[in-house]
DNA sequence: AAAATACTTGACAAATTTGGTAAGGTATTT
DNA sequence: AAATACCTTACCAAATTTGTCAAGTATTTT
């Protein structure tokens, strides 16, 4: 259930390697196919998308490659899975461009909405820089649920 | 992004429905497609499921219908999805009854975890007598950040 | 200028999942 | 025995996902 699509997936993956190279070494396409494991075809299509969101910048020529646009600390993981899959959106009538017709008699919209509310708010509290960091699973469960965050680290 | 399938949308909302009947009004088929905008075919296919999974009972004849076999507040909206969607999995590697065989080297594979285990948590503590109490956005919102529940009802 | 390197675009398509419908059968109660 | 209700199986169309492929275009270095 609730199941995050490959172009998701691997688009947060090929920014955590270009995040690597920040701020001054391009990444280019071929090593972020063979590090991450996914066709150098489908990455363009990825990378396509998120250079057009101002998430990264290309630059051609011999040692060219990706870099990006912010530093990895204000590029969150909800920023790239928006920008490649759409909003969360846990049913199509929650869905901006989309609508419902029957929103007052629907008992479980409210549940729907808060639930993906949950869901935003914790993707936009993660950030490349975490990925890079290599936290462990009890930050991460952390983020929402803590917000003092007394700079206790394993 | 995340979307839940229809099939687990229109089972919480069944649920919902044979809920108001607890304990001691079965609620038929029929009523709940009326009331829920689904067709008696698909809901057949949803409710086996959630009768075989022992959420619910079946009562034949004239005046029977469906019944809940626990009470509405020992009946979770995960109990519901689990059943008809399986066990949340941001990704196919997450999934119980898949594997992942990058798992050593995979970066993000503990932030899919660990969001998949705050949308469990947050379903798990949402019941079918939090539907039928008609709680607000903000009720929701509280459930997973607030523990103390300060009995302060809007 | 030419060669090497890298990114861009658009068309195409197999596989899977979603979202159902339809027909006929079985069980229970009044 | 008639009415009511649930059960099972089979089938299928459409959408989405998950890519591949081919043919460009742009830039830098030598």
């Amino acid at each position: 259930m609730l199941r995050l699509s490959t172009k998701g997936q691997y688009g947060v993956r090929a920014m955590y390697e270009i995040a690597r190279g920040y701020p001054d070494e391009p990444v280019n396409i071929r090593s972020i196919s063979e590090r991450q494991d996914v066709s150098i075809s489908y990455l363009e299509q990825i990378l396509n998308k998120l250079r057009h969101a101002g998430l990264i910048r290309s630059i051609k020529g011999p040692g060219g490659g990706y870099v990006l646009e912010r530093a990895p600390e204000k590029i969150s993981i909800a920023d790239i899975l928006i920008e490649l899959e759409g909003p969360v959106a846990i049913t199509s009538c929650l869905d901006p461009s989309e609508g419902c017709v029957r929103v007052e008699r629907c008992v479980t919209h409210l549940l729907w909405k808060s639930l993906g509310k949950q869901i935003e708010d914790f993707l936009s509290k993660i950030t490349l820089q975490d990925l890079l960091n290599g936290k462990s699973y009890r930050d991460f469960s952390r983020v929402v649920s803590n917000k003092r965050e007394k700079a206790v680290q394993a």
